[in-house]
DNA sequence: CGGATTTGACCTGCGC
DNA sequence: GCGCAGGTCAAATCCG
C-alpha cells in the first residue's frame, strides 16, 4: 500500500515538527531537527508495544499509539512510501506481527536517512551556488564602474553622438578582451573589460567621475532627486534641448507589461487610487493611482490588464518623486526617468530610427540571443513611451520596445550560467504575483539573503558610476530578501540596466 | 473613524 | 464649434 503525499496535511507537519522539535527557523534546521528525531528514536519501546499492524492515515484513529504514526507522518512528509501488510492478510500471531512491524519500521527510518541525507545534500549545494552567484554579482558591480568611466571617456572622446563608433571601440576591445582571455561568453567579455583598461585610464576615470556628476546631473539621478535636478543649471546638452523639454520630461512616461494575477505590481511605492476609466478599445478599465508616499508627489502611474491577454498587466508610469524611496522603489523609479532621458535624448535627433539595429556591432555582442532585434524609438505615440515588456515569451527575454509596439528588441540578455527557468516564484497576495518571466530558485539562497542575480550586460555606462549600480543590485537583492515579490526584484535589475541605457546617451 | 476605493461628473486636448 | 476620449475631481461608499 503506498501512500501518496496529497493524503499529507498540513497539521501533519506540524505534528510531525511538535514531534521532532523541528518547525522553527529555515529548511536546514528542520531538516537537522528531523535528523535528530530519527537517531532519537527508541526502537525497544515500539517494539515492546502492542500495536495492530497498520500505519496508514486512515488507521490512525485506531492506532492510539502517537509514536508510530508520527513515523509514519513523517516518512509521508518527505516523500517516502509507507508500506504496510494488506488487510486481507492472514492474520499472523501477536510475535510474527510485531516482528513484521518492526521490519517495517526499520526500513523506513532507513529510508528516511538517506531521504534526509539527500535533502541536505540538495540545501548545501543550493547555498554553495548562492554564494557563487552572489560572487558573480558583486564582481559585475565592480568591473561594471571601470567599463562606465572608460566608455564615459570614449563618448566624450568621439563627440558623444556617434554611437557607431563608440560601438566599434567597444566591440574592438571585447575582441581583445576575448583574444587576451579566451573568453567565451559575451557576459565575460563585458565583465572583463576592466583589465583592460590601463593604470592611466583607471585614474582619468576617477577624475571623470566627477565631471560625468556635472554633465549628467539630469540623469544622474535617484527617484527623489530628479525634480530637484529640473531646477538647477541645465547641462550643455539640456541647455541645447526645446524650451519645452521639461514638460515633456512630464509627459514622457515608462511603461511595464507584466504577467500578474494580482491587481497591480508591487513597485515599492503606495499609491492611491484616484480614477478609473474604460478606455476606448479595451473592455477592462484602466486605474489611475497618485503616488502617496508624499504630499505633492506629482507620480502617477496608470494599470490596464492587456485587451488581447488578459493576463498581462499593463502599468504605466509618469512623473518623478519627490521623496525618498525604498531600494526597490528607488529602482522602479530610475526606470521611468532613465527611459525617458534615454528616450527624449534619442528621439530629439533620431526619432523613429533604430537605435541598435541588428547590424550594429554593439548589439551583436550585447544581444547574442536575438540578432534579428532592432531597437527603436517612436514619436508617434501620444506622449513619449517605452514599453518594458516582462511578459516572458518563451525563450525570449525582457524586451524594451516603442510604443507602436515594432519590431521589439531585446537588450538585457541574462548570462549563460544565469538563465531564466519556469521555477515557480511569487506571492498570492494582493500584489503582484508573476509567472512570466522567473529565475531559477538557485539564483536565490535558501531565505538568508537575497541572491538573484543576472549578469547584466552594460551596453551604456552609468554616470553614477559602480555605486549606482550596486545600489540597484542592492536594492534588488534586498527586495529578495525583504519581500520575495519578484517583480521589484527584476525591475530593479531592469532599471539599473536602463539606467544606463539612457544616461549614456545624453 | 480614518483611509482606501468607487463612480459619476467635470475638465481638457485634439481632430474634424 | 462640436464631439470624443483621456484624465481628474470629489462625494459616496466600503472596509478594517
Amino acid at each position: 500500500m503506498e501512500i501518496s503525499r496529497d493524503l499529507i496535511h498540513e497539521d501533519d507537519l506540524q505534528t510531525t515538527e511538535r514531534a521532532t522539535g523541528g518547525g522553527s527557523g529555515d529548511e536546514g534546521s528542520k531538516a537537522a531537527g528531523m535528523r535528530g528525531t530519527v537517531h532519537e528514536m527508541d526502537f525497544f519501546a515500539m517494539k515492546e508495544s502492542s500495536r495492530p499492524p497498520t500505519s496508514t492515515r486512515m488507521d490512525r484513529a485506531r492506532v492510539p499509539d502517537l509514536n508510530l504514526n508520527k513515523e509514519v507522518d513523517l516518512a509521508m512528509n518527505i516523500g517516502l512510501q509507507v508500506v504496510t501488510p494488506a488487510r486481507d492478510q492472514a492474520p499472523m500471531s501477536p510475535v510474527g506481527n510485531k516482528s513484521v512491524e518492526i521490519e517495517l519500521i526499520g526500513l523506513n527510518i532507513i529510508g528516511m536517512i538517506e531521504k534526509l541525507e539527500e535533502m541536505r545534500e540538495e540545501l548545501a549545494g543550493a547555498k554553495e551556488e548562492n554564494r557563487r552567484l552572489r560572487e558573480s554579482l558583486s564582481d559585475v558591480a565592480d568591473k561594471y564602474g571601470s567599463l562606465r568611466a572608460h566608455f564615459m571617456k570614449l563618448l566624450q572622446e568621439r563627440g558623444g553622438g556617434k554611437l557607431h563608433q563608440v560601438e566599434d571601440e567597444v566591440t574592438r576591445r571585447s575582441h581583445q578582451l576575448e583574444e587576451e582571455e579566451g573568453g567565451s561568453t559575451v557576459a565575460r567579455q563585458f565583465i572583463d573589460l576592466r583589465p583592460a583598461l590601463s593604470a592611466k585610464e583607471e585614474s582619468h576615470n576617477t577624475e571623470l567621475s566627477t565631471d560625468d556628476q556635472d554633465n549628467s546631473a539630469h540623469t544622474n539621478l535617484d527617484a527623489g532627486e530628479m525634480e530637484v535636478a529640473a531646477s538647477q543649471p541645465k547641462t550643455t546638452q539640456q541647455q541645447q534641448q526645446s524650451p519645452d523639454h521639461e514638460a515633456t520630461m512630464k509627459k514622457a512616461r515608462v511603461s511595464v507589461r507584466a504577467r500578474s494575477e494580482a491587481r497591480m505590481i508591487n513597485d515599492g511605492c503606495h499609491w492611491r487610487k484616484y480614477g478609473q476609466k474604460i478606455a476606448k478599445g479595451n473592455s477592462c478599465p484602466r486605474a489611475y493611482y497618485r503616488c502617496t508616499m508624499a504630499d505633492g508627489c506629482p507620480v502617477r502611474k496608470q494599470v490596464q490588464r492587456c485587451a488581447e491577454d488578459r493576463s498581462v498587466l499593463i502599468t504605466t508610469y509618469e512623473g518623478t518623486h519627490n521623496h525618498p524611496l525604498p531600494p526597490a522603489a528607488a529602482a522602479m523609479a530610475r526606470t521611468t526617468s532613465a527611459a525617458v532621458s534615454m528616450l527624449l535624448s534619442g528621439s530629439t535627433s533620431t526619432a523613429d530610427q533604430p537605435l541598435l539595429g541588428s547590424n550594429s556591432l554593439l548589439a551583436k555582442r550585447t544581444l547574442p540571443l536575438s540578432s534579428a532585434s532592432v531597437a527603436m524609438i517612436s514619436s508617434s505615440a501620444p506622449f513619449p513611451t517605452i514599453s518594458l515588456d516582462l511578459t516572458g515569451v518563451p525563450n525570449s527575454l525582457p524586451q524594451w520596445r516603442p510604443s507602436t509596439n515594432i519590431d521589439p528588441f531585446r537588450v538585457l540578455p541574462f548570462s549563460n550560467g544565469v538563465a531564466p527557468s519556469l521555477a515557480s516564484f511569487g506571492h498570492h497576495d494582493q500584489q503582484s504575483h508573476f509567472s512570466g518571466l522567473q529565475m531559477s530558485t538557485s539564483c536565490l539562497t535558501a531565505g538568508d539573503e537575497g541572491g538573484a542575480t543576472s549578469e547584466l550586460l552594460p551596453m551604456k555606462p552609468h554616470p553614477s558610476g559602480p555605486r549606482s549600480l550596486a545600489e540597484t543590485v542592492s536594492a534588488a537583492t534586498a527586495a529578495v530578501a525583504d519581500d520575495p515579490n519578484f517583480t521589484a526584484v527584476l525591475s530593479a535589475a531592469i532599471s539599473s540596466f536602463m539606467n544606463r541605457e539612457g544616461d549614456g546617451r545624453e
